[in-house]
DNA sequence: ATTATCTATAGATCTATAGATAATGC
DNA sequence: ATTATCTATAGATCTATAGATAATGC
């Protein structure tokens, strides 16, 4: 019935393509390293992605962004009414993903592929900050916070932890847990207010 | 006297390098790139850098950096004693060079350059927080701020304005000018209290 | 003579395709 | 027969080197 093959390699193909375009990008990353990395010749993707690197790519950041757009979403409706508690919960979210470098992806790896598909990409990447506007404007409606850029909040909430995330360890002395609770007062309270 | 060649030629290449290395990363580079933008054959590359794509990299992060750790300075200490008025100088400063994506350069360029290399840019790359760690710190001796952790503080307002500077046009529906007094706004007063 | 380029080319690697082969399902 | 791999290879491109050539400086 189905013309794709699609089973647990396909899968494995598509898991692996993404810790390796998400760690190094697309430029850095060869269908050898994937199909090394898989554990097959490079030649056999083309089975499962006919369209080539290409494809991967793009089928894997179509994934990975649709999963990080849920995984927020699910974070904050979990997270109860408190902001402060659901900034904590995304943060923690986002940071137990393989780091998500929208920077880069913007402007070095959709360089490389056909714009249409870029443009979608770009979109998707943009769309991921929806559920947090949408609960910040909920939270000002609230009178929980006064500041009413959501849109320019939301943004630097993400590039905030991601920028966190991309920190190597040998850079950092406390744990994620200890710095996501500093991050998400800073934010709050500004460096003005918090003690 | 001087061995190396050490003329207008190659700062033109180190200039035309920088710019493509710090829009599209290393790998994503070519040689070939590189000369064509400068105008020359690749293979004069190498009369200017024996060392070839890995020396040029370095090279040319190297002086970025150091650029970025000057200008930092420079615009701190021209900006005079408030600390809101110095991070919109630092803000305006970054804003007005090409990006530094400092995560990418961690996690993707430097992984293709010699180990000992890497280590000595990914110093430097740490190092860019330093007179705002500083700075921080005046501002909380004197009062101004209660934050304790100025590490993070800077490395938090570096990672915004970076954001803020990948944040392609179309996305933005605001002046540079603006969103700085706002990002700034933010940082230092908080959500809850920033009107 | 030295300096600043160029042409030509080697050798490695990359993406992609064609077609062989083995395993599985009917 | 279909599915899932593999080998082999074409064609493009990349880094790097060797050596020719033109321009400049003494």
């Amino acid at each position: 019935m189905n013309n794709l093959p699609d089973n647990q390699t396909r899968d494995r193909i598509l898991a692996t393509a993404d810790a390796l375009f998400s760690e190094r990008g697309y430029a850095a990353v060869t269908l050898r390293d994937i199909a090394t990395a898989v554990g097959m010749r490079h030649a056999s993707l083309y089975y499962y992605a006919p369209g080539g690197k290409e494809q991967l790519f793009v089928e894997v950041m179509e994934r990975n962004l649709r999963q990080h757009h849920e995984g927020i979403s699910r974070a904050l409706a979990e997270a109860g009414d408190d902001l402060a508690v659901q900034l904590v919960a995304v943060a923690h979210w986002l940071l137990a993903q393989p780091l998500l470098d929208l920077n880069r992806m913007a402007h070095a790896d959709l360089q490389a592929v056909r714009p249409e598909r870029a443009e979608h990409l770009a979109r998707l990447a943009y769309a991921l900050h929806e559920p947090l506007i949408a609960a910040l404007d909920v939270a000002r409606a609230r009178g929980a916070i006064r500041f009413a850029d959501s849109a320019l909040a939301a943004l630097s909430f993400v590039t905030l932890v991601q920028g966190l995330h991309a920190v190597p360890e040998r850079y950092r002395n406390q744990s994620h847990e200890r710095v996501v609770e500093q991050l998400v007062a800073m934010l709050l309270e500004g460096l003005r207010h918090t003690p």
